[in-house]
DNA sequence: ATGACGATTTACT
DNA sequence: GTAAATCGTCATA
């Protein structure tokens, strides 16, 4: 009986071989996979990946990386490929990479921002959207500041971690077999060229030379892409 | 022990 | 357009 509920088989996560590239490569092939997200109650979050961003290595300025730089807080990016990094930053915001090259190089990918797909209304709570200890349209006196769009929801790298809950007890994880936090591989396969475009990387001003590089990339059409388009 | 800063977001003029 | 929010991390001392 084929109705449009039926089961599909589930989508394949992607292995440890789809991690172990470089990052550039990486940044591309990840536009159009899926970020899955299982929270603590069993719920599933999801979004399709629509910008990304590559980080790669000691030679990059821009990178947490540079000049061989190991610290505690940037371990995870020597990690094996496959591997989250997700760190902490301005005193309130976590971003969230995928780790690539090989065990001891440290590379990665930002995600930068994702389509919603699964989940939307607890990721509008995650997101302050909504007034919390209420459901939609009751009075409760909060104050909602934010503006509401769907197309705020995980249009940035901290927006998104915001929205599906991630923040450092996924640091380290290992992508290719954690019950919490994996990637999809789109049923579709990878995005054609054609609909992507490369530009530099956003934040980096710091980073001298290295700032101009064309190491950003995101779905042209997507609305759910972070900045002023 | 101290100080500068950040792979950002939001609010405000 | 500018600035505030907010604090863990790391280099320096």
């Amino acid at each position: 009986m084929a109705d449009s509920a039926a089961p599909q088989s589930p989508a394949p996560r992607c292995g440890r071989g789809f991690f172990a590239r470089g990052s550039e490569e990486l940044a591309q092939k990840l536009l159009g996979q899926r970020l899955v997200r299982v929270l603590e109650t069993g719920e599933r979050l999801a979004g399709t990946i629509v910008e990304t961003e590559a980080y790669l290595g000691h030679e990059d300025r821009a990178a947490h990386s540079f000049g061989g730089r190991r610290t505690p807080r940037n371990e995870s990016m020597y990690g094996p490929p496959g591997t989250a990094y997700v760190y902490f930053t301005y005193g309130m915001h976590f971003c969230f990479n995928v780790v690539c090259g090989r065990v001891d190089e440290p590379v990665a990918v930002l995600i930068r921002a994702l389509e919603p797909t699964e989940g939307l209304a607890t990721m509008r709570r995650l997101r302050g959207f909504e007034p919390a200890g209420g459901p939609p349209g009751v009075k409760t006196g909060v104050k909602m500041g934010k503006a509401r769009a769907d197309t705020l929801l995980c249009s940035g790298p901290a927006r998104l971690c915001q929205a599906l809950g991630i923040d450092r007890r996924l640091n380290g994880i290992d992508l290719t077999a954690d019950t919490r936090l994996w990637i999809e591989q789109a049923r579709r396969g990878t995005v054609p060229e054609a609909l992507i475009t490369r530009t530099a990387r956003i934040g980096v001003d710091y980073a001298a030379e290295w700032a101009a590089k064309p190491l950003r990339w995101y779905l042209t059409r997507s609305a759910h892409v972070s900045g002023r388009r």
